[in-house]
DNA sequence: CTGAAAGCGCTAACAG
DNA sequence: CTGTTAGCGCTTTCAG
C-alpha cells in the first residue's frame, strides 16, 4: 500500500549515485559557487534521476529557519479587506519563498501565534489587528520572531509598522465634505481600540472643527464592532432623528453599505437627500447598488513595505523602528455625486 | 542587541537541571506515562524555570511531521466563499493542533504548494478549488502527503472528497420554481469546469426536463469568470431580451448579486417582475438590498468531515477513499418570496 | 522505570 | 575546490 512517509532519496543517496561527498551535494544544493562545474552537472543528474527533494525540516532545523511566516487577522469572514490583505500579502510572501500561515483570531484567540512562535515554527510576524489590548501576544511574540505591524499600528511599540495615513484620510473626508456645503453632517464610527479608527476620526473631527463646524454630538453613533447589521442600524437611528443628517460619514465600509440600505430603506435619496462615504474602498463599495464614495487605502504598497520591513529583521537587521505611513486616495462616486 | 536566533534552553539544559537524562525530560514532554511522578516533577519545574519551548523544528525533523496542513484555494479575495471556507477550516485545524498554511493559487499558481509538499513541510492539503485541470499538481501533491478535496471535488481522483449535494441543490432550486410556477426560467451559468457548477445545472436542468418545461437555451448565459460584474452583464443580457424571464436562477450568489443589481438597474421589480435564486449563501446575500433567495451550503460540517478525513491518513489509516455529500438549505428570502 | 546511545537529513566549519 | 567531521534538538530503541 502507498504510504506518506518521506521515505525518499537523501543528499546521502545522491552523493553515492553522483560518486561525490555529502557535502558536495548540499553545496551544488544550496548554490554555493565554489563547486567545479563537472561535479555539478554529476550532482543535478543524480538529482534529476532519483527526482530528490531536499528534506524541508532538516534544513530548517539546520538553518533555524522554518520559511513560514505568521500572519494574525481577524473577522476573515465578515470583513472583506481582511482577505484582500490576505491576498497581497501571499503573492508577496510567495515571491519571497515564503509560506503563509494564517491564524484568524476571532474564535481560537492569539494562543495558537504565540505557541508557533514559542516552538520556533514561524521566522516572523505581521500583525495586521493589533490593538494596544493585543500587548500581551504581542510581548510573548516579540521575544521569539521579528513583528510587523501592517495597516492597525499601536504607539509605542518597538517593531516597525506600516499603515496608511488614517489621520489624512479622515481630514480629506471632512475636507471634501465641508467644500461640498454639507451643513448636517453625522458619523457612523465605533471603538477607538484600533488606531485605523481613532485616527480616521480624529482627523475627519478635527478639520470639522477648524472649520467652526465642530461635529454635532448627537449624530454620532458608536457602534460595538464593525459590520453591514451594525451600519445599517446606527444608520438607521441617525436617519429617525426629526432632524436628521444630510451626509453620514462611516468609518468603514462595512458600516457604509449597512447605512446605505438603511438610507433605502428610510426611502432617503443618495445623494439626493443623504450623502454617504465610507473607508477602506472594499470589493462591495464599487458595486452598483451601493457606488460607494470612500477612501481607498495602497494595500499593496502597505504589505510590500511590512514584508521587506519584516524580511529585513529576519536576516538580521536591527536598525531603528521604522513607522511608514502611506498615502490613501478619496474616491468619489454616486453616494455623494451630483450629477450636473 | 536584542537577537532573534533560537538560543533558548533545550532538553539538555532541561534535564541538567532536573538531575535527569534528556531522554527522561523528552518522555515527559511527550507525556510517555512510563515516568515516574516525581521525575516528571522535576522536569517540569525545571521547564518552568528555565522557560523551555521544546523546539518545533528539530521534533518536527525527528518525527516528520510538521504539523503544517496547506490549503489551496483560489479568488480569495473576490468570492467571500472561500474566506468563510478559512475561516472555518482554520479553527477545525487550530483545534487539532495544526497550522494553517494558505496558497491563493490566482496569480501564483500551483507551484509554490507542489514545492511545500515536495520539501515535506506540510503533512497534509486541503484542496478546496480543484478541477480536472488541477491533475498536474495533485499528482505532485499525492505523491508526498495525502490530499483531501472539499467544496469542489473530482471524479475519478482516488482521494477523500467532500462536498454539498450541489445535484439536489441544483434540483431543489429546480423544483422550488416549478412549483411556484415560474414560467420563463433563466439560468446564469459559467464554465463547468468546476464539479460544484456542472452538478447544480445539471440537476436543475434535469429536474426542469423531467417536469417537460425544458430550459430554453436562449435564456441561458454562461460567463466565462465568476463576478459581480459578469453576474450583473449577462443578467443584463437577459433582460433586455423582447421576451426577458422571469426567474433566473443563478449558479452562485456573486453571480446573483450582479443579476439583481442589473434588474435593479433595468427597473425589474424584484420579486414582483423577476425572481432571483442564487447558491452558496454568502455573507452578502442576507444583505437588505438582495435579500436573496438562495442554498446554503453546510461549511462548517463540510470541513470537519473532510479534516476528519484527512487527519486519519495522515494518522495512517489506508482504507476506501470516501466521497461525501452534505445536504443543503434552501434558504427562502425576499427575492422571490411573495407576500401574502 | 530510567539512562546511554543512535541517529533523523542537512549545513558548515575545518582540513587538505 | 572537495571530503571529513561535527553537530542542530529532538525521539526512540536498547539495555539495565
Amino acid at each position: 500500500m502507498h504510504t506518506y512517509s518521506r521515505m525518499g532519496a537523501t543528499s546521502c543517496d545522491i552523493a553515492r549515485r553522483a560518486g561525490v561527498s555529502q557535502a558536495t551535494v548540499s553545496r551544488v544544493l544550496t548554490g554555493n559557487p565554489a563547486v567545479r562545474q563537472e561535479l555539478r552537472d554529476k550532482v543535478n543528474k543524480a538529482v534529476r534521476e532519483l527526482n530528490y527533494r531536499p528534506n524541508g525540516m532538516a534544513r530548517a532545523m539546520r538553518t533555524s529557519r522554518s520559511g513560514n511566516i505568521g500572519v494574525v487577522v481577524s473577522r476573515l469572514a465578515v470583513n472583506p479587506l481582511y482577505p484582500a490583505l490576505l491576498h497581497v500579502l501571499g503573492s508577496c510572501l510567495s515571491e519571497a519563498k515564503f509560506r503563509l500561515v494564517v491564524w484568524n483570531t476571532d474564535e481560537m484567540g492569539d494562543k495558537a501565534a504565540a505557541d508557533a512562535v514559542g516552538d520556533g515554527m514561524v521566522d516572523g510576524i505581521v500583525m495586521t489587528t493589533a490593538t494596544a489590548v493585543s500587548a500581551e501576544l504581542y510581548q510573548t511574540l516579540r521575544l521569539n520572531a521579528p513583528i510587523v505591524l501592517i495597516n492597525r499600528i499601536v504607539e509605542g511599540w518597538p517593531c516597525d509598522q506600516v499603515a496608511s495615513d488614517n489621520l489624512a484620510g479622515g481630514r480629506m473626508v471632512g475636507q471634501y465634505l465641508l467644500s461640498s456645503d454639507r451643513r448636517r453632517i453625522g458619523l457612523v464610527t465605533g471603538l477607538v481600540l484600533a488606531s485605523t479608527i481613532r485616527e480616521r476620526e480624529c482627523g475627519f473631527r478635527e478639520t470639522l472643527t477648524a472649520s467652526n463646524q465642530p461635529l454635532d454630538e448627537r449624530l454620532v453613533e458608536r457602534v460595538d464592532h464593525f459590520s453591514y447589521n451594525t451600519g445599517f442600524m446606527a444608520a438607521a437611528r441617525l436617519l429617525d432623528l426629526a432632524n436628521p443628517p444630510d451626509t453620514l460619514f462611516c468609518i468603514n465600509d462595512l458600516l457604509a453599505l449597512g447605512a446605505r440600505d438603511a438610507a433605502r430603506d428610510r426611502g432617503f435619496e443618495v445623494p439626493g437627500k443623504l450623502w454617504i462615504v465610507g473607508y477602506d474602498d472594499i470589493e462591495m463599495a464599487s458595486w452598483h447598488t451601493f457606488d460607494l464614495t470612500t477612501i481607498r487605502q495602497p494595500l499593496s504598497q502597505m504589505v510590500d513595505a511590512g514584508v521587506r520591513f519584516l524580511l529585513e529583521r529576519i536576516n538580521g537587521y536591527e536598525g531603528e523602528h521604522r513607522n511608514v505611513r502611506l498615502p490613501n486616495d478619496l474616491v468619489i462616486r454616486g453616494s455623494t455625486f451630483r450629477g450636473k
